[in-house]
DNA sequence: ACTAGAACCTGGCCGC
DNA sequence: TGCGGCCAGGTTCTAG
């Protein structure tokens, strides 16, 4: 499921092999994979038609691709499933696939947009100054993003009445940490999934934070986390970072700190995985009087 | 204003 | 073999 350092293994292949190109046609094979442009599949198709594609960026889970000279962005989000390909114009159509993209110089091949469970989309938007597509300004800066601002996480870590893990995925708190990284950091920082974040010491914040990046960074290096053939990168390629994974899976399997069988907790329609051990359940707050 | 939880969607998998 | 039901989960919408 691709969470930030899978975006970003698909960014540098669009970087790659889609930018500076031009754009000749752009083809809608399944509206709902455009469902957030408003407009619809006619206007999407017409306003890329002949547009030169600029510097493919990333925040968080969201990438856009610069046209019109910034303009205005095609906005990218994978969803669960969704996957950018560049293939040759000859191969065949995937089962799944709902846009594609075909170029001027036609032997750098084709980009299709490919999405089983149809969570992703793409959608064309003004760009406000800094470039960013205005329908994603509420989403916060990320942990690879050098401007990412501690303190302002920090504080609102404090002022929230939620729990940590609901916290990490709050994409307006901190951006491209999905379910799995959220495990991953808070086993690394020995935090449970629902300590209350108005309990969180500044040092508590600031290590979990670096846990958060570090694991995103490890497997960005590693080319990104894949668990099924659904997530595959801009060239088809899967991730292998899942063999590393410490916590997330890991149900039964003994903690690689301190040996104790991990759980999984039903939360939040999902799962967490944790070590009972490390990660202590906090305990029940008081009431308050 | 803020928080919690449901809804959206498909295909693989499991049990019967 | 077939079928019902569950599971995966990021974002958005709605209810409280």
């Amino acid at each position: 499921m691709p969470e930030l350092p899978e975006v970003e293994v698909v960014r540098r292949g669009l970087e790659r092999w889609v930018s500076g190109r031009t754009v000749t046609a752009a083809e809608v094979l399944h509206p709902r994979a455009i469902r957030r442009h408003v407009a619809g599949p006619l206007d999407f198709a017409g306003r890329l038609a002949g547009r030169r594609i600029g510097a493919a960026m990333r925040r968080g889970k969201y990438l856009w691709l610069p046209v019109d000279d910034g303009a205005h962005a095609v906005l990218a989000h994978l969803g669960m499933s969704g996957q950018l390909l560049v293939q040759p114009a000859a191969a065949p159509d995937e089962r799944h696939l709902r846009v594609r993209f075909t170029f001027e110089d036609a032997d750098g091949g084709e980009l299709r947009f490919v999405d089983q469970r149809t969570f992703g989309g793409l959608s064309l938007h003004p760009a406000s100054e800094d470039g960013l597509p205005d329908v994603i300004a509420h989403i916060a800066r990320d942990p690879l993003d050098p401007e990412f601002d501690q303190d302002a996480f920090h504080a609102a870590l404090r002022r929230r009445r939620t729990t940590i893990k609901r916290a990490l995925l709050d994409q307006s708190l901190i951006s491209g940490v999905g379910n799995i990284y959220a495990d991953e950091a808070l086993w690394r920082a020995r935090l449970h999934y629902d300590r209350p974040t108005a309990t969180l010491t500044r040092t508590q914040t600031t290590e979990l934070v670096a846990h958060v990046h570090d694991v995103m960074t490890a497997a960005l290096a590693a080319g990104g986390t894949s668990f099924d053939s659904l997530y595959v990168n801009v060239n088809g390629q899967s991730g292998y970072f899942e063999r590393s994974l410490d916590a997330y899976g890991r149900q039964d399997e003994p903690c690689r700190r301190c040996g104790t069988p991990m759980r999984r907790s039903a939360w939040m329609n999902r799962s967490s995985y944790f070590c009972p051990r490390c990660q202590r359940a906090p305990r029940p707050r008081p009431a308050r009087a």
